[in-house]
DNA sequence: CATGCTTGCGCAAAGCTTTGCTCAAAGTGC
DNA sequence: GCACTTTGAGCAAAGCTTTGCGCAAGCATG
């Protein structure tokens, strides 16, 4: 017998190592441990021991090559910068583990991505691919496509085609439109995100729009770029300007920003939330927003469905590659903090 | 061990494929397209443009099973509220794909990992781990050395054994001491992290030593919990000291803690950094905090640096894995922004 | 012309799992 | 005792790449 190539990692547990200590065949340890009925319970039994000492894992690179699924999904990330984001990969890892699938990171990040790494794509045999950057890399989308790789976007939606699944951002900028104006705040401003994003636009749109619907004008608009530095830069221009021309109630069309705008406002010592002050309504839900010391008004994803609801469209898709496309919408919920004055005769 | 129902995917473009394409075999396919010098230009040249057009991807999946690397990497992420393992995640991403690597999302957040996750490991045959969660998952550890595999850990380190790379905490806690005291700050105060990382502990430790080295001692310590909330905490109890009682300097242990003591002091209308109000100084250089509102003093971790050597040690330990342990600290570079009081005489 | 070296390429095995078929032994009914 | 079903398990192929070895043709040398 000649020697093995020279292996760089420790033999690990094979079927064939585990067949050979049992002394049966190849097939029968690999039926034995998928619970196959046609093996009997003394052989299975024996088999889980001795794979559960020896460690045994299957070798899900073999298993893939048969043809089957992989168990990976690609994930293209957008800037981290954002509170939300990070939140939303918590979730999605926690997520796709409970439905024994795994992610790969593909890009994070605001650059573009590289081909290279758009090749890990098909190389890797990926089931599918989610894509939660605000800026849809046109690139991965090509590539899925033309390799009949599901792909689901999953916080913003593409105008023209594509699965998506997102808050409706719309309705939830309405909302939060009639919450100020029951509250009686008369000059609105908008701190809007990137101008490319759906996500940011609708948002603001459907604010500005029950704004119209019930008489009112935007007063305002800033550009946030997205970033809590861009809140910063609104609130402080909002706090330096003379109390009879500021407005009363400034929206910013997500959590980071909105942070950024109190944070200003108080520094201007410009109260936040109370009668004669400005209030500040934000959007996303994010943890830090709503505990002290911002304890934010704004409207609440339900994060954990809106993950949810990716991950099945994708699973779904894998099995039905033609299934049509479809984008879903999740209502938020509006949470009442303490950043926004309150319609008189609201709660207690 | 739930299996994925084998589906047919589209025919995608295999070495078999294009040697039959090419009137070839398929090991001159392979051979042409690594770039084998046996194989004649000629050749080589139609195979080139016969893949090209195919969209050929090499299957990963296939050359791992041959006994090479997988090319992917475990990563285990820590609670994403901190601001700065965000920021790593990205330089992670972007550094291993320089390297040719890409990484599979083994855990993120607090809660602990499951097995199956773990399992992951070894059936993906993964060829190394990253663990930059502040909190040693140990279940991991086990694994890794039972396989091994190679494990680093990058902004930690295990007291008894392991690889890792991380900023010197130590170090820049006391040059932030160093910087305080030459400022002529009298009365300090700490706002620690999780008590149980050696990161927080080792800034703190750092902080407190140089302190004690040029007579003083810590006039008061808070715990943070390493999130902004917990900052913004210690931050509104300083605020409500009496002035004549109140710490002149704050050392919070990371800036994300740091911030928000800076918006618990302003919003106190406590001044920021002047004389007569409180210097708050941060550590990690979170881009975040770097700006206005907050410009904060800090120690500037070598982000790129440290992935940079925690993915090269990994891939040193994949080559030769009997290589020593080895600890890297790298140096931070103190940063001077306006959260804290200046030395008289500095700049200018 | 016989021999030997290059050049260029094909053969086949290995790596690990899954699964359709095949097959032997044991059990059942008469 | 015989034909037949059930039970339990093995054989072998497939899936895609990489690579050691072999081989044929072309060319130069003696």
């Amino acid at each position: 017998m000649d020697l093995p190539a020279p292996r760089l990692r420790p033999a690990r547990a094979t079927l064939l190592s585990l067949a050979q200590s049992a002394g049966v065949s190849v097939s029968t340890v690999s039926r034995a441990l998928r619970g196959d009925g046609r093996i009997s319970p003394a052989t299975r039994k024996r088999i889980d021991a001795l794979a559960t000492e020896a460690g045994y894992a299957p070798n899900a690179m073999a298993r893939t090559l048969l043809g089957g699924r992989s168990g990976l999904i690609g994930l293209v990330l957008g800037p981290m910068h954002n509170p939300f984001y990070p939140a939303l990969l918590e979730e999605l890892v926690t997520q796709a583990a409970e439905r024994g699938q795994r992610l790969v990171i593909l890009h994070a990040g605001e650059g573009s991505m590289e081909d290279r790494t758009a090749q890990a794509l098909l190389q890797y045999q990926l089931d599918g691919c989610i894509v939660t950057s605000a800026v849809l890399p046109s690139r991965i989308a090509t590539i899925c496509r033309e390799n009949a790789v599901p792909l689901v976007m999953v916080n913003r939606v593409a105008r023209e085609h594509g699965t998506a699944v997102c808050c409706d951002n719309a309705e939830g900028g309405a909302r939060l439109a009639d919450w100020l104006l029951d509250a009686g705040h008369a000059r609105h401003a908008v701190v809007g995100g990137h101008a490319d994003t759906s996500t940011s636009l609708d948002r603001e749109r459907g604010f500005v729009a029950r704004l119209a619907e019930r008489g009112h004008a935007l007063a305002l608009r800033f550009d946030g770029g997205s970033t809590r530095e861009g809140g910063w830069a609104a609130g402080t221009r909002i706090a330096a300007m003379p109390p009879e021309e500021r407005p009363d109630a400034v929206f910013a069309v997500s959590d980071g920003m909105a942070m950024g705008v109190v944070d200003a406002l108080r520094a201007g010592s410009v109260p936040v939330g109370e009668a004669g002050g400005v209030s500040v309504v934000g959007f996303d839900g994010v943890a830090a927003a709503l505990r002290p010391p911002y304890e934010l008004t704004t409207i609440l994803q339900p994060l954990r469905a809106v993950v949810g609801r990716g991950l099945d469209l994708l699973l779904a898709r894998m099995e039905e590659p033609d299934r049509p496309e479809e984008v879903v919408m999740l209502r938020g919920t509006l949470h009442v903090g303490r950043s926004a004055r309150r319609p008189v005769g609201w709660g207690i």
